[in-house]
DNA sequence: CAGTGAGCGAGCTTCCGCTTGACTT
């Protein structure tokens, strides 16, 4: 240390990730000193007024506190060094770190800036060749950004809890996100099941080749694709039905197969491009059924312990370093023939890709099973491996021959028309390491003579029924956010976990993911007045927009004022939007969804989002949430409001659900006694309560009062109590359970008791200090 | 389809994107 402090000033180089320290301070040498940013260290602040709209839209930075710690580590390193070189990541937010860097360190030494997209000492050291300025105008493009997803998010979730309940966010990717799982469940209810059939021939000869029923008549026998989710059947097919199905068949076993054609073509298939994150992410789930969140975590392991590059990145390219090891590894396994005369190279598919990083790869190709991993670590390195390596290596080549056979039925009178296709491969190539999950293993058919005839060993009717559209999983979710653009490698897994905070759940075991009420009556409020906000190319013409801003010929100022005040074209503006949504849109007019009609009155049977929802501990950030004591989402008919569970599936909200749960008679249930006096409890028209002899107590909302015991309601009993007189004043002081929870009062005067207090040891000493401190005035201004 | 307890007081929540935090000998 100190013998560093006394050496001559050097350059002082620094990059987001302490990963990356080690490796560019051993390519360097001991000219440089290396250090990170670690990330993001200063963000404008999550709280209402950061942004001046007012004002041009200006705001200020301010470091976290994790993040002042390395401004301040930074700037003791900036006082000893020669020039600050900020070799931050080459993307938009990277230019804007370098930038916060300039503006928090105030260097008066000479500054540049430099890009590598690998870590690897040819690239690192032309980057330091190559310096560079801060490009200001990505600068603008990273913080037009930034602030359009505040704005986004600090003005319209408030609207949310306004008009569905508190605690609520939408935002512009969460709120896309939550749209797909929500259709996706109703596309599922609307789905209707057609059940089809085919018919399957066995030729009698020694192979087993199986040919399907494919016309007749000319006219083409449905499959799946030719169902639509609404059951109707695309022309010209049409659907077997079982009868006709079970008919022909008979017919058919009577009769042999004539070979009409065999057809035999090229069969080829590329290897797959390198990982990405979601790519990765997309195949631990199929492979291990891994969520995204332990997935991330896995993939983070292996990087930190050095055996794969970055793991968050949407490029799928390899630098020239790693294709020739890929390379060689393929040559050392399978021969000089394994692999193409040239390297292949893989491109992004998404336009706004922003290429700070390379595909995902083992850092040391050679290393084929690194010692002291975990089962989940070494499996995910190696299909890391073996992807990689199979990205460089030559096509999936062979041959697929296809045979149509005829058959003429005599009764009924009929011309079927057969094929049976099968494929041989003939040079597995990237096959040998790696091959999809999606893929099937594909299965030989020999080149047949037409004009020959088989018989038949058999002919079956095979039933199939169509199926709804896939739930999405962690994985997919991503994928389709993926295919959107929306959404960042960095933040794919955080965006699954905060939608489970309140709008998805799962069931036991299942990764599936399924909407809660909140997340249905959240997305419904949001389409309904947001509809731009939650289309899903949104972040795809914000992201051409800032595009023009990198190009010079659009501006911060010019893109926030059209997104919040001023509007364009059709968009008013969202402030106009907000108040007017504000203005006209009454909770009580609009239900989630209609359940149907009630058989006897007449009366429709709706659900309803509740006032405010039963809050559920959050894990978000450090801090949960106290539960809340008010509202749930229910269903009402005619007077009559019934609680539902958050949790309830859309398919289960039928009106026999509905009339149960409306019938179940309210009878008070007797749970113990209390000083003497018999304990009942009961669902009133303003939920759950107990009563005490005369006296009645309400009970948290979404209590059962099937199972609810003693023990849960003794407590509650407890207020108000009596703490004292307040020796200054001679005013009572009393203890009260309330809507929001418990407070202490005297003389009219209230202050909320803090969550984290436990109500039984609040004594009279302790109400007074709390009494003494000044009540919180809302916000500011 | 009918009928069912009482009723004191707030402040705060929220966005998306970067990146790892670590008690000792």
């Amino acid at each position: 240390m100190n013998k560093r402090t006394a050496s001559s000033p050097r350059p002082l180089v620094i990059v987001e990730s302490p990963n990356k320290v080690a490796t560019i301070s051993k390519i360097l040498g001991d000219g440089f000193t290396v250090k990170a940013s670690y990330g993001h260290f200063a963000d404008i602040p999550a709280k209402r007024g950061s942004i001046d709209t007012a004002n041009n839209f200006t705001a200020t930075y301010v470091p976290s506190k994790k993040g002042q710690e390395v401004i301040d580590m930074l700037r003791d390193e900036l006082a000893q060094a020669s020039e600050l070189i900020l070799a931050t990541d080459g993307d938009r937010e990277g230019e804007m770190i370098a930038f916060l860097l300039v503006e928090f360190l105030q260097p008066t030494v000479p500054v540049s800036r430099i890009v590598f997209n690998s870590i690897s000492r040819l690239e690192v050291l032309a980057a330091l060749e190559d310096r560079k300025q801060i490009r200001s105008s990505l600068v603008e493009a990273a913080r037009t950004r930034r602030y359009l997803d505040y704005l986004y998010g600090f003005n319209v979730s408030p609207v949310l809890w306004s008009k569905v309940r508190g605690n609520l966010g939408a935002g512009r990717v969460q709120s896309p996100a939550l749209r797909m799982v929500v259709e996706r469940e109703k596309e599922r209810l609307a789905f209707v099941e057609t059940t089809y059939c085919g018919i399957e021939a066995t030729l009698s000869i020694e192979a087993q080749v199986v040919a399907t029923l494919r016309t007749i008549d000319s006219v083409p026998v449905a499959k799946s694709d030719d169902i639509d989710d609404a059951g109707i059947v695309a022309p010209p097919a049409q659907l077997l039905l079982l009868a006709d199905a079970q008919q022909l068949a008979a017919a058919l076993r009577a009769t042999s197969l004539t070979v009409a054609d065999s057809k035999t073509e090229g069969y080829s298939r590329k290897p797959r491009r390198p990982y990405t994150t979601s790519d990765l992410l997309q195949d631990i789930y199929s492979r291990l059924k891994v969520g995204s969140t332990a997935a991330q975590a896995i993939m983070n392991q292996l990087h930190e312990k050095g055996l794969i590059s970055y793991p968050r990145t949407d490029s799928p390219s390899l630098s020239g370093v790693a294709m020739a090891a890929a390379r060689q590894q393929a040559v050392e396994l399978f021969g000089a023939s394994c692999v193409p005369d040239k390297p292949r190279l893989y491109f992004p598919k998404r336009k706004s890709a922003q290429e700070a990083h390379e595909a995902i790869r083992p850092s040391n190709m050679s290393l084929r099973h690194p010692k002291g991993l975990s089962t989940q670590q070494a499996a995910v390195y190696d299909l890391v491996w073996r992807r990689t390596v199979a990205s460089q290596m030559v096509d999936t080549t062979g041959t697929t021959v296809t045979v149509t056979l005829h058959a003429n039925t005599i009764n009924p009178e009929h011309w079927c028309v057969f094929t049976a296709a099968g494929t041989t491969i003939v040079e597995p190539g990237h096959r040998r390491l790696y091959s999809s999950v999606e893929d099937d293993e594909p299965t030989p058919l020999a080149e047949f003579t037409v004009g020959d005839v088989f018989g038949l060993s058999a002919v079956e009717v095979k039933e199939h029924v169509t199926r709804p559209p896939a739930r999405y999983t962690d994985a997919s979710l991503i994928r389709a956010l993926e295919a959107q653009e929306i959404g960042r490698p960095s933040t794919y897994a955080p965006i699954i976990q905060s939608l489970r905070d309140e709008y998805v759940w799962s069931k036991r075991g299942d990764q599936a993911l399924i909407p809660t009420l909140t997340g249905v009556a959240v997305h419904q409020f949001l389409s309904t007045c947001f509809p731009t906000l939650v289309d899903y190319t949104f972040t795809r013409e914000m992201e051409e927009e800032l595009d023009s801003i990198v190009d010079g010929n659009s501006t911060l100022v010019d893109m926030l004022s059209k997104f919040y005040s001023l509007g364009d074209g059709e968009w008013p503006g969202l402030v106009s939007v907000i108040d007017d949504v504000e203005k006209s849109y009454k909770p009580a007019d609009h239900d989630v969804l209609t359940i149907g009609v009630h058989p006897e009155t007449g009366e429709p049977i709706v659900l309803k989002p509740g006032r405010s929802f039963a809050g559920k501990k959050s894990v978000r950030g450090t801090r949960s949430r106290p539960s809340r004591t008010s509202g749930s989402p229910y269903i009402k008919c005619g007077s009559r409001n019934v609680a539902v569970p958050d949790n309830t599936e859309l398919s289960q909200l039928t009106v026999d659900f509905a009339l149960q749960l409306l019938n179940t008679p309210t009878e008070a249930r007797v749970v113990g006694e209390h000083n003497g006096e018999e304990v009942t409890v009961k669902v009133g028209p303003y939920g759950p309560y107990a009563k005490v002899g005369a006296r009645s107590v309400s009970l948290p909302s979404g209590t059962d009062v099937a199972t609810v015991s003693m023990a849960d309601i003794e407590p509650l009993l407890a207020f108000p109590r009596a703490l004292g007189v307040d020796p200054a004043s001679d005013d009572e002081v009393v203890l009260k359970r309330g809507r929001y929870g418990i407070y202490v009062e005297k003389a009219g005067d209230t202050r909320p008791v803090p969550a984290d207090t436990d109500p039984a040891g609040v004594t009279l000493e302790h109400a007074l200090e709390l009494l003494a401190r000044p009540k919180k005035g809302r916000g500011k201004r």
